[in-house]
DNA sequence: TTTAAATTCTACCAAAAAGTAGTAATTAAA
DNA sequence: TTTAATTACTACTTTTTGGTAGAATTTAAA
């Protein structure tokens, strides 16, 4: 019952990056450090961000990365979908796949209400919601 | 977001052995048959929930397993919390336990209601449960 | 045009989880 | 007392995830 350690700081990456104007141009340096992530697994998850079309890479000095969208429409939801960390939304969670209304693992209706809470939580929680208040990144 | 394969089997395991009377020995060879695990690994997760007291062994040949508690009282809870699958209920989902009321993630508040959500499912299924229906294990 | 500062690519290494193999120990039945 | 059926133990292999290294590419500034 946990995100992978590449979500957590897909999801923290991008909060930080919705903290400045759309504009602004980051650096892969300056996010390692301020979100204390190793430079190389930073860079290798910005990759990853590139590819999901989360964010625009500039190459070349004075390069960096900027947000692709407005931070208030990119759901952490988006973000875990592209990490595929969502299995038990669509199996079960202890089905492997095989879980449907005619053969139900023993928790596939007590999980029903939780799972649907947790993805709307998802669904309607997006990486501004750095902006209303004092969080840690 | 999803729990260990182990965890997944030793609940499955688990209420398997619900569905029989409390005395029923039961054979690793029958279990991992029955439940389609491999029986070298099923046995590695025997051992673990002996140790865990959720079972008792009885060795030799006629030997076996049986429930060392009623099957009612043994909660889905109790058999992640062996398996220390609970990080995220007392860490955050996003935090490293680094994530506390003065130091709150993105997620920190948003989280706190699905997880209670889930806890509470899970405090309050018992292995029992499989004989309230017709389930697939 | 050269150089420095950045991203990108390819390949590797490490740790954890999942799974397998083989043998030792135990015990009831034959 | 021997044997067969069972659990327990130790050690290994495989797969996945997390993380690192180093060189190639790109591009603006000097």
């Amino acid at each position: 019952m946990q995100l992978s350690n590449t979500s957590k700081y897909a999801i923290r990456i991008l909060s930080y990056m919705a903290r400045q104007e759309h504009e602004y141009v980051h650096k892969s340096n300056e996010l390692a450090q301020s979100l204390d992530i190793s430079y190389k697994f930073l860079t290798k998850i910005m990759t990853e961000l590139v590819k999901g079309e989360f964010i625009l890479s500039i190459r070349g000095r004075e390069g960096g990365f900027q947000l692709n969208h407005p931070a208030s429409s990119i759901t952490i939801l988006d973000i875990l979908k592209h990490f595929q960390e969502l299995t038990d939304f669509h199996t079960c969670i202890l089905g492997n796949g095989a879980c449907n209304p005619h053969k139900k693992c023993i928790l596939h209706d007590k999980w029903a209400s939780p799972r649907q809470e947790i993805k709307n939580m998802f669904a309607t929680t997006t990486i501004d919601i750095v902006n209303s208040g004092d969080f840690k990144l």
